[in-house]
DNA sequence: CTAGTCTGATAACAGTCGTTGTCAATAATG
DNA sequence: CATTATTGACAACGACTGTTATCAGACTAG
């Protein structure tokens, strides 16, 4: 039996956490300046500066650990943009432009999330699955929670479903465009455009 | 210096293309069934029953051959699509239905075309950016070449770049999901549901 | 038949990969 | 003090990578 100590003033537990999120930071790094293909332990754990036994103490695989880097920001995006949504005044249009300005707001301040959701998400199958997985979770959050949606029309679970995943991923796209400069917009530009072309699509839902 | 000579009655440049095409297919193989990670020189050339010689006698880097091969089937989706909207007739729910439907029939047709498109060239940098650039591309071929359109108004030329971003980046997460199961939806309705969507999104070009 | 081209299998090169183990130095505990 | 947990640096393992070279056998041309 190994007993647990603290060590310089810290305790084991803290420690354990604190090399977690070193990894996790590590990860956004590497994911936004090299790429998923250079992506190593040994490339995370240099950019930590950690050794590789600490990577395996914190999680059991590098796809785990890309896993939790991706979903802590998709958690990010949607908990910023729900929060947004929900102090926003009732009316359709403003609720759902302050959750795609908020949304945007988090990828647009930090790069490196944007990669790993936009890039990272996109390009590894098991990660892909789960954006999309997430994406259709939060559809339905949505449609069951957003007294405004419901007012328009009861749509099909399917077609709510279809429609959520074609504005994310149209958004992405769009979104990853503006961040690499290969589209010029501004904030507000990428934003209002944003949310006409969901508007566009989610009046769809009454007929 | 080296003469050229047949080999079991086929002259050597015709060699050199039929190798070119089997290692073209065995690249929508391995892309379809392993997936962009498991990519590599050996493994194609031991699907295409090639030596590694021959690989870098058609290609230069294992980047090229991979773009070939997702540009080829970019090209066939856009000719398609393309010809299918000349041959609708002149009106605009009807051509968009019929790009879309064509479009949708390659990819559904060969299960692998949709993996290099929609998989590969998403989890690659450079095929990610050389898909966006074409869609813009494209985008401003219809913009230009397409009557309908124009009749609704001239949109800035951004706007509409962004528009064709976002109706094929959202088109793309959709077919995605439906071809891996997530998402159950016969194939009219998929077309229907993204006929609906495009044209809503489009509708916004008039103001 | 002989000379020369073409083919396919295999080996070799130096790297990097994931993963595990070793070991001296450092800090906390008794 | 001595003991023990903790740390970080480093080596080692087999497997795989891209790339190039080697070599015996199949085929063609003169």
């Amino acid at each position: 039996m190994t007993a647990s100590r603290a060590y310089r003033g810290v305790p084991a537990e803290e420690r354990r956490a604190q090399r977690r999120r070193l990894l996790l930071e590590a990860a956004l790094d590497c994911l936004h300046e090299d790429g998923l293909a250079a992506i190593s332990v040994r490339a995370i754990c240099g950019r930590a500066r950690l050794t590789p036994r600490y990577f395996y103490e914190s999680f059991e695989d590098l796809e785990q650990l890309l896993l939790a880097a991706v979903n802590s920001v998709i958690d990010e995006v949607a908990e910023r943009a729900l929060a947004a949504l929900a102090e926003a005044p009732a009316e359709l249009a403003v609720q759902v432009r302050a959750a795609i300005d908020a949304g945007y707001g988090v990828v647009v301040t930090d790069e490196r999330k944007a990669s790993a959701i936009l890039v990272a998400a996109s390009g590894h199958g098991p990660l892909r699955a789960r954006r999309q997985q997430l994406v259709t979770d939060y559809a339905d959050l949505i449609i069951d929670g957003l007294p405004l949606l419901n007012a328009l029309g009861l749509p099909e679970r399917r077609t709510a479903r279809t429609m959520a995943l074609f504005v994310m991923g149209g958004a992405a796209d769009v979104i990853e465009a503006v961040l690499s400069g290969r589209l010029r917009l501004s904030r507000t530009q990428v934003v209002d455009q944003l949310t006409t072309m969901w508007l566009a699509v989610l009046s769809g839902l009454t007929g």
